[in-house]
RNA sequence: GGGCGCUUAGCUCAGCGGUAGAGCACUUCCUUGACAUGGAAGGGGUCACAGGUUCGAUCCCUGUAGCGCCCA
């Protein structure tokens, strides 16, 4: 017997522990070597990660389409993995060791750094795959894969010396984003720019009211951006004349070595070709001439520092102008001889970049040569790792030429090979595709695929699989052996990342996995990794594999709090999915999270509504727990086709309809469709109506009846459970295994049993009964309500005016109309009797004698309403039909339900008029 | 500035050419033998606004307003 209530804690280790014996998720079992094959690559999380609800949406929908493949009787590959997060790990290992009050990487070195992380990703580095394990993920575990493995390693070195190879990876000196606290490159996209606002104001020209530079430092300490500074150049040639320009990064004007104005200002114009001589340094540097300077914008001279900014860099490219580097690695002034050689003011070298900010200001302001401070809105980059401000700092790195790569990438989705889901995030693909950046895929880092270049004495560098390889290209090039030093950086992750689809098949071994499950069926993410991840990936599977990674690509909603904000621990509004697991169970997350996965629209998330898919699981329990109790259990023969009673016939049509609705919906990648089809079947149909309507034959007297319905009852509870296993697998797994206790024994486990499949059981004619019983049902429930009969009183019913089928009918169904609508007795007579309320359905009135109980004027009431409602209605069909267009012009069936509207309408008020007639007669 | 999306019941959201739906919340009643994590019956919406297309628009088109996200 089932517990009274469902305890998903106590269920869910159990049914866990059925899967992984009898290695129900994994991929090739022998049984489906002929069958269709399905895969899905996991969005690898990140090694030091933990589960987070945007992974719990993710990873749902994934299983979800995996489990209903599965019972598809496909053969499914899920194939699971972390990637190895060079920043992200470094990062904690490295406060690990500093906690433990160890010496540094720097101090250990190296290869005892490394030995270090591994140790840490050994007893650490599992996290999140067990915690995808307590959200029921079907994943084929024992394929389990890391970014660093040796054999996607194997796959990253074959990748970087064959791009290398075909010139698609060179080394190239460009400004990149240096992040000066992990002092290493970082991409693009891990930048993220932050609003900043100042406040502080000042002008030349008051003597009221000097420059006060302890009042600048104060503002300054709290954020050392969102200012304008407008510094006054002097002109080389007439040292009394000044440009002024405008910058929000005043330390930078060390490195100037230009001033550019726009072609066509006229306030410019004598002065272009001419020199300034930049302050504090006593550099000359030219005025040029660039359309990049806008001349609306404050003076519209702008300084131009080629190596600290990319704007910048371009213009300075443009004009020829010096890329002077004024800052270090770790984003401090430099000093020593390069300062020397570049001028930097001996009390400014070694300084910190925000210290030599207020430094630059103040000196300038001494020299009068600082016009003005005014607050500006702007944003700043900074780290999304680090948080610190990002330099932009010219380096020597490795680059993938991406637009020549992109080419296929986007053929591929133009042309279909590859399909967005929603449609509409190809736009989003498109626009970054086709105005990509050389990639820069080096890191400074030591956690990471190391870059396969060794440098001969010269600098000269050789890329090879090996050191072996590059020793044989080195003796070729030197004509001798010369020592060879590696280079020390490492990939991006990303780019191990990117061949995810196909590294984790064993390329580049020509392996049995990779022939059968690639390309594979479908990725799906988040959009905030299309660029990251889908992009690359669709790079370099076309390039190496010569065919795209995934079929469809369906792009899932982010998963928000409940006023609609993005969770992030700052804001302390997190959600923790492995903290709704405990309170409400995997199943009711994950059944929440997937009726909330509208295509298109971001996910508020709940706690109340997690809850209410709770009572939803305890519902399902309970009906289960009705079967049980009624001795409705499986039954070897049975087939539903057969089936005599118009209930039974009516839920085997219905639960059809229901599994359709679910397939449908999920093969269109319509959650919440499907899941919204399961629940209203099994809650609105099955239990609200069936389970109610069958009460009486489970506890009648009609052997046959009794034992087809048993049978009926056990069958459907097995479709249900089938086509809610991909959302709630743990309690249907339960249940299935439960509800055959007394029963013929199961083939195998829910989740590798078959999904249901159409016969052709709906009947329109039954569904027509029902939909009578249930209608005549739930009016006379309203009625009683409304006349304020007591909810246990029992009162007769006296049908009239009612045609021989109905009659039938009624009969037929007069146990059950009895009990749910709580009557004592049915009769039929000529005429309505007096001080009835009346009820309409059909051609027949129905009288509920209430004598001495009935309100009179509450009952002219409601019938008075009654018809003004049916008048109302009636009026509109008709009124509609007036209009010959309409008529002319709309689809026949359109036409047709009008004038039933107006034929049932009329018919109706007649009856509801004489029924108000008698009450006031 | 460019792109994408949103605006439907008090709240969260479905629907998307043919007389508006769900869950939660609310009101009234019910511990009847699966379930009070429940049952029954209700109240509540000029589907942001303005034009247009159409026989017919919450749904399609255009514009306006507000909000959100992404990219510069």
């Amino acid at each position: 017997m089932l517990e009274k209530t469902y305890q998903p804690a106590a269920i869910e280790p159990r049914v866990r522990d059925d899967w992984e014996k009898a290695d129900a998720f994994k991929a090739g079992r022998p049984d489906r070597a002929d069958a269709e094959p399905f895969s899905i690559v996991i969005p690898p999380p990140n090694v030091t990660g933990s589960l987070h609800m945007g992974h719990a949406l993710n990873n749902t929908l994934q299983d979800i389409l995996c489990r209903f493949e599965r019972m598809r009787g496909k053969d499914v590959l899920w194939q699971p993995g972390t990637d190895h997060a060079g920043i992200a790990t470094q990062m904690v290992v490295e406060r690990q060791m500093m906690e433990r009050k160890e010496p540094g990487r720097r101090e250990i070195g190296r290869d005892a750094f490394l030995e270090k992380v591994w140790a840490w990703k050994a007893e650490s580095g599992g996290t999140i795959v067990n915690q995808l394990k307590r959200l029921g993920a079907s994943c084929d575990w024992s394929r389990e894969r890391f970014t660093m493995d040796e054999g996607l390693s194997k796959a990253v070195v074959k990748v970087f010396v064959e791009l290398h190879n075909a010139g698609l990876i060179y080394k190239d000196k460009r400004l990149v984003n240096w992040d000066p606290k992990f002092q290493t490159a970082i991409s693009d996209l891990e930048v993220v720019q932050v609003e900043a606002k100042g406040s502080f104001v000042w002008a030349d020209g008051d003597p009221e009211k000097p420059f006060d530079a302890e009042a600048l430092a104060k503002v300054l300490k709290k954020n050392p951006s969102g200012h304008m500074y407008h510094f006054r150049y002097p002109l080389s040639h007439d040292p009394t004349r000044f440009i002024v320009v405008a910058t929000t990064r005043p330390e930078t004007m060390l490195g100037d070595s230009g001033v550019a104005v726009h072609p066509e200002d006229e306030r410019y114009k004598d002065i272009v070709g001419k020199k300034v001589r930049l302050p504090l340094v006593g550099r000359e540097i030219p005025i040029v001439a660039d359309e990049y300077s806008d001349p609306e914008k404050g003076t519209g001279a702008v300084k131009i520092t080629p190596a600290h900014d990319f704007n910048d860099f371009e213009v300075g490219k443009r004009h020829n102008l010096a890329q002077i580097n004024v800052l270090d690695a770790f984003g401090t002034i430099i000093a020593g001889p390069a300062a020397k050689l570049d001028a930097i003011p001996e009390n400014l070298q070694g300084v910190d970049r925000f210290e030599a900010r207020k430094m630059v200001v103040s000196e300038m302001a001494a020299l009068g040569l600082l016009a003005k401070i005014e607050p500006t809105t702007h944003t700043v980059p900074h780290g999304d790792r680090s948080n610190v401000i990002i330099e932009p700092w010219l380096t020597d790195q490795w680059y993938v030429n991406a637009a020549e790569l992109a080419k296929d990438a986007i053929a591929a989705i133009e042309d279909g090979r590859t399909e967005f889901v929603p449609k509409n995030w190809e736009k989003t693909y498109f626009e970054w595709m086709r105005n990509i950046q050389p990639w820069c895929i080096s890191r400074q880092l030591w956690w990471g695929h190391q870059i396969p270049a060794w440098y001969g004495p010269d600098g000269k560098y050789f890329v090879a699989a090996d050191e072996t390889e590059a020793k044989a290209l080195a003796k070729a090039h030197y004509k001798k052996d010369e020592p060879l030093t590696r280079d020390e950086d490492v990939l991006d992750t990303w780019f191990s990342s990117g061949l995810w689809a196909f590294s984790t098949l064993g390329w580049p071994e020509d392996t049995p996995e990779l022939k059968r499950f690639y390309p594979t069926s479908v990725l799906v993410t988040g959009f905030d990794i299309i660029f990251f991840w889908i992009a690359r990936m669709m790079m370099l599977s076309l390039y190496f594999k010569k065919e795209v990674p995934f079929k469809d690509i369906y792009i899932h909603a982010l998963v928000r709090d409940e006023k609609g904000q993005k969770m992030s621990k700052s804001k302390g509004n997190v959600i923790d999915p492995l903290e709704i697991i405990d309170a409400y169970g995997a199943d009711a997350l994950r059944f929440t999270l997937a009726r909330m996965a509208a295509q298109g629209r971001d996910i508020k998330l709940a706690k109340q509504t997690v809850e209410g898919n709770r009572n939803f699981a305890t519902k399902l329990w309970n009906a289960a727990r009705f079967a049980e109790m009624n001795e409705c259990v499986r039954q070897h023969n049975f087939d539903p086709k057969t089936v005599k009673n118009p209930l039974n016939r009516w839920i085997v049509g219905e639960t059809e309809r229901a599994a359709a609705n679910v397939t449908a919906g999920l093969e269109a990648y319509k959650f919440n469709e499907a899941s919204g089809a399961i629940y209203d079947f099994v809650w609105g149909i099955f239990c609200d109506w069936y389970l109610e309507l069958i009460k009486p034959i489970l506890a009648g007297d009609d052997e046959a009846a009794m034992i087809e319905t048993r049978a009926t009852v056990a069958w459907v509870i097995d479709q249900i459970l089938k086509l809610l296993h991909p959302f709630m697998p743990f309690i249907t797994e339960e249940l299935w295994a439960h509800m055959v206790e007394h029963g013929v024994a199961r083939q195998s486990l829910l989740t590798l049993s078959s999904w249901p499949q159409p016969k052709g059981l709906s009947d329109p004619a039954v569904d027509e009964e029902i939909g009578w019983v249930i209608e005549l049902i739930s009016a006379i429930r309203s009625v009683r309500t409304e006349m304020n009969v007591p909810a246990g009183a029992k009162i007769p019913l006296i049908v009239t005016g009612s045609a021989p089928a109905t009659r039938a009918r009624v009969k037929t169904h007069e146990d059950t109309i009895m009990r749910l609508a709580r009557l004592d007795d049915i009769s039929f007579a000529a005429a309505t009797p007096k001080g009835a309320a009346l009820i309409v359905v059909e051609e027949a009135t129905y009288a509920l004698p209430l004598e001495g109980v009935i309100d009179m004027d509450a009952e002219r009431k409601r019938l008075e309403k009654e018809i003004a409602k049916a008048e109302s209605d009636k009026d509109k069909a008709e009124s509609w039909l007036a209009n010959e267009s309409n008529v002319a012009k709309s689809p026949e069936h359109v036409v047709e339900l009008n004038r039933e509207r107006v034929t049932e309408g009329t018919e109706k008020i007649t009856r509801l008029k004489a029924a108000l007639k008698r009450i006031e007669a």
